[in-house]
DNA sequence: GGGAATATTCCC
DNA sequence: GGGAATATTCCC
């Protein structure tokens, strides 16, 4: 509305190309336009929510900001500009690079690329999807060890309690005092973890 | 300042007993008093403001509003009063869906990416992330779990080999062909289990 | 540019 | 009352 208005060209307007916006008397802005629209007249206020909402600054010297979704006449690209999520940084620490190379992938991208530019959001998908395919087939495959590690302690402590073939003597099996505490020992961890789900 | 300058007490005062406040005209306090001190003119985010400083409203009939670091008098207690923290809600989300039939969640939905709606796309990511972020959370508890179930094997098979201490006799260990068998398995599959990694 | 604390708004 | 989204501030 304000890059629009032909009575602010002076203060604000587009650039050239009407592929950027132009503040080009940034206290006059701040003074007199802001505070007509948010409930400040920081500059610095104002530049931090661009960045929020995808907007750049060009490195012409001058404040210019773009955002692919920013265009002269473009008014229906106006609703693609959505602001940045907080969340992306958040949980994300942990992508389990257990085996996957994706070195050079920066991983702060996704916090970046949020709103800017369809293609840096395609980019995105699909490293998400990367990603979570690897994921997937990783928690598979650890799941399908814990089972099969679960399966023979579960074996092993029950074979063990029903098929004890040691021999005996006179009818009295034979078992020292320090190897029964070891089994008792051992039953008791098992007992607890027989306790939680593995599947 | 405002509670105890004289000449706003018809709007805002201390109640009788000096240990709370009472803003006698809403109204008058929002549109003149608040936005002198705020950058808003709204009485509820005023409240709002109060609640997440601890302070509560008395159930008197009137917007009175009490705290036990705010007394007439008592300055020094007002440093005690801080914000309280956001933090109480953050992490607890954990879904952890090591068991759950994780219904809504639709993993096909990569298929869907061939729509080619920007904001499609942004929903995707961010599904795609939260999707991540589950992920990871259940892929780092099964590793823990499979760990232990690890350590809990490979402690076993340590101690059983290194100190058997059942009776022999005449210099040979009482065992039984089948009980040889099955402890040969057993140590094959430990043996197997141990070559892979599972930290 | 963006992380993070705090403020304001919106909503239950 | 407070959770949560967004705005503003502060700071690296």
């Amino acid at each position: 509305m304000l890059v629009e208005d032909p009575g602010t060209d002076h203060i604000i307007s587009w650039n050239d190309q009407g592929t950027a916006f132009v503040v080009w008397r940034p206290a006059e802005f701040a003074r007199d336009l802001l505070p007509t629209l948010f409930k400040h007249s920081n500059f610095s206020s104002f530049v931090r929510q661009l960045n929020t909402y995808g907007f750049r600054k060009a490195a012409s010297g001058r404040w210019e900001f773009h955002n692919d979704m920013f265009r002269r006449g473009e008014t229906g690209l106006l609703c693609e500009i959505h602001r940045r999520k907080a969340w992306s940084s958040k949980l994300s620490t942990a992508p389990s690079k257990t085996q996957s190379p994706e070195s050079d992938e920066d991983h702060g991208s996704s916090s970046t690329s949020s709103s800017s530019s369809y293609s840096n959001l395609c980019d995105e998908n699909k490293k998400l999807k990367r990603e979570n395919g690897v994921l997937c087939m990783e928690l598979a495959s650890t799941k399908k060890r814990c089972k099969e590690l679960f399966d023979l302690v579960a074996l092993y402590s029950n074979s063990e309690s029903v098929e004890d073939q040691r021999p005996k003597l006179f009818g009295v099996r034979l078992e020292l005092p320090q190897e029964k505490k070891r089994k008792d020992e051992f039953s008791d961890n098992i007992r607890s973890l027989l306790s939680q789900s593995c599947k």
